[in-house]
DNA sequence: GCGACAG
DNA sequence: ATCTTGTCGC
């Protein structure tokens, strides 16, 4: 599909967070995603051994969850991993892979934060500007911010803070299993985006097309 | 200065 | 994320 390419991923740790300060303001992350209308959703995911980066982009049926697509690419890893500057690490063979796609997905699932980022541009927000489509991120850890006790019955959720803010929530996606940490990318809000995670995660902790994104990356090799 | 820290 | 087999439990 057509990728906006914003700029160039050879950046230095310095320079990708002035990078993400001048981007966040391009961000949108209230403008609800209407759940009635999707009807394909990718899963984004990205394993990475012996320095190379293995991407996989799965982009199923929504609400059935049947695979209508599957690109992978692979590169070298360009980028260490710092805590917050995930995007410069697997933004480049993302992009690899998202320029193989036919389809053209509603939504794409991250693996990773959306605007439940110290800067509020994690990586489904900053790869949402160059996919210019709606991203949701879903995080199996917290970066930054905090949140109180939830319920232990799946669909409980309850709102994560940070500096004030509310940036995303805390979902229970199984009942009695640790929550995910949901946050809008790019063109979503915080409600629609909790919903429709839900909805993609019909029986694992995890959304089934991340899932199926995570089996498909850790497989492959070159 | 200290502690925290997606994948 | 990754290194790694079997095993305890619903």
């Amino acid at each position: 599909m057509q990728i906006h390419a914003r700029h160039s991923w050879n950046l230095s740790p310095s320079e990708a967070i002035a990078l993400q300060k001048e981007l966040r303001s391009e961000v949108v992350s209230d403008l609800a995603i209407d759940i009635h209308t999707v009807r394909l959703v990718a899963g984004v995911d990205v394993s990475v051994r012996n320095n190379r980066s293995q991407a996989a982009v799965v982009v199923v049926t929504f609400p059935d969850f049947e695979p209508v697509e599957t690109v992978l690419a692979a590169l070298p890893t360009p980028f260490p991993y710092i805590p917050g500057l995930l995007s410069f690490r697997e933004g480049p063979v993302l992009q690899k892979a998202f320029e193989k796609l036919r389809s053209n997905p509603d939504v794409f699932l991250f693996d990773g934060m959306g605007i439940a980022h110290p800067r509020r541009i994690g990586i489904a927000s900053h790869m949402g500007l160059w996919l210019q489509r709606p991203t949701i991120g879903c995080g199996k850890s917290l970066l930054c911010g905090s949140y109180e006790a939830l319920g232990q019955e799946k669909g409980t959720s309850a709102a994560l803070i940070h500096k004030e803010e509310t940036i995303g929530v805390a979902l229970r996606t199984r009942t009695a299993k640790n929550p995910m940490f949901i946050s809008p990318g790019h063109l979503a809000d915080i409600p629609s985006a909790a919903a429709l995670v839900l909805q993609c995660s019909p029986k694992y902790r995890l959304p089934e097309p991340i899932r199926l994104a995570h089996n498909a990356a850790g497989q492959f090799s070159l």
